[in-house]
DNA sequence: GGCTTAAGGTATGACAGAGAACCATTGATT
DNA sequence: AATCAATGGTTCTCTGTCATACCTTAAGCC
């Protein structure tokens, strides 16, 4: 795993026991026992992995729906920073799991199956979930929700208060079956609207995981309801630029989720 | 198969930075204009880049203070997924910009220089500071710490009470040239303490742009001092376990940075 | 029908970076 | 003084990835 612990216990400056990252000295001596703890690995990976990660958050986040078309490879290559041949060898694992379709000639292009062909079965998705570490994602998300609904409270850009509005109407019209993602999206719009691009992007990363964890429990209608009022009431505190009300509702929003999800994973 | 080799499957944390552009396809309607902008570059720059925004993070977050040995090549190499070669181009740069200083044999390492001898002359760092956007910086800052400070205050893991006192109690024994070292690991700290790793992470990040920020700025005693009385308000709201409390002070403790900075920056 | 065009499908040469082995240096230990 | 061990310094090879060019397919347009 991360905290790389020294197998042979020779270390040259102190720090026997446990190595906490911020675990200091006082005053000015030496000694920070593992401060390597925060780096992130440059490569988490190698480009295929990370490009997978990216084009499964796409249709994760429902940005492409089902029936839709990803954009051409060579595009999509680009906006990846990747070169074609490694997305390619992607959309071949994804269309192997009968996630996405290619389909050749003019308007031709990659398409999103609905989700029922994926039929689960893949290895690869189901050592995904098991990796996932829920508590770390759950509090991060409701870090970022609350954050973003907050400033959002604070003031929104223009054009931002009917963009709000729309997302969330759209998210009332909604299917069931295509609930999830007009919730995501509404979401997704308050994150962007927050103005912190760092947040909105950090959002779009713990939505996707999320709705990953969301997949595997049944989707109740009583939750949804309720979801749906708390959805009008964040949106209506923002638009009043109650930031505190903003932040309460949806804390307690997150809260819903969480409270489900540690039920039926725990 | 497309089973690419890689022997470590670590992936702790996320990633960061989230550049963005591209002119849209926008063909026709269709509804969801561009749903590739949260689509992050799977490789931001080449591995040499991104290996060095990892270990100035390490410098700037002072977790290795001047006079301080970085870990060895081959370990710090490992943590970071890079291999020894980049690491240690990436050495050489820091090295002829006189931020560390190489000694070979054993007790040999890579030391930090302090700060002084840096000199600032480095196109890359101006550049570097020139580029970051200060309004998304601040902003999620404050998200990411507030956050942090309300999951501190539902609840600390054995022994965090202690680490924290530790680290406010540090602060404040601080001379001044020290101070912003203290407080960052103070900061470090709450978000380590927080039980979200992802949110640790990006704290990390993000407190390193901001203290090149601050590096910018003259560093006021009257500041200071009003700093330190916030701290020790947010650390004992924690520890009474008033989550409202914590996240009151610790916005308005952001708000101080920030209005400071914006005033000096703007 | 034949041409045009935009998409996926294929092949290849160049390069960056990983991995491993080895060399050189230095302080501590014996 | 000799040895050891941990570190930085150097070099090699091999693999993944990129960039590019070209081929194939299919829908629209003349």
């Amino acid at each position: 795993m991360v905290t790389r612990g020294r197998t042979d216990g020779t270390r040259p400056v102190a720090a026997d026991g446990v190595p906490d990252a911020v675990g200091e000295d006082a005053t000015g001596g030496e000694g920070s026992a593992a401060p390597v703890s925060v780096l992130r690995p440059v490569r988490a990976g190698n480009g295929f992995e990370e490009t997978l990660e990216q084009v499964l958050q796409l249709l994760r986040l429902g940005l492409v729906p089902p029936g839709d078309r990803l954009p051409a490879e060579r595009e999509l290559a680009q906006h990846l920073g990747v070169s074609r041949v490694t997305l390619r060898e992607v959309l071949k694992v994804l269309q192997d799991q009968g996630m996405v379709e290619s389909r050749r000639g003019r308007y031709g292009g990659t398409f999103v199956l609905p989700r029922a062909a994926a039929a689960d079965g893949s290895d690869e998705l189901r050592r995904r979930v098991a990796a996932v570490d829920v508590e770390d994602t759950l509090r991060f998300r409701e870090v970022l929700e609350t954050g973003a609904a907050g400033l959002c409270a604070d003031g929104l850009a223009d054009g931002g208060a009917a963009r709000l509005r729309a997302a969330l109407e759209a998210t009332q019209g909604a299917r069931l079956e295509d609930y999830r993602r007009r919730d995501t999206l509404l979401h997704l719009t308050l994150a962007e609207l927050s103005g912190s691009r760092s947040l909105a992007a950090q959002y779009a990363s713990v939505r996707a995981t999320l709705n990953e964890l969301l997949d595997c429990i049944p989707l109740l209608v009583r939750n949804l309801e309720h979801s749906q009022q708390q959805h009008a009431a964040v949106v209506e505190a923002v638009l009043d630029r109650d930031a505190e009300a903003a932040r309460e509702m949806m804390r307690e929003h997150c809260a819903g989720t969480a409270a489900l999800l540690r039920g039926f994973l725990a």
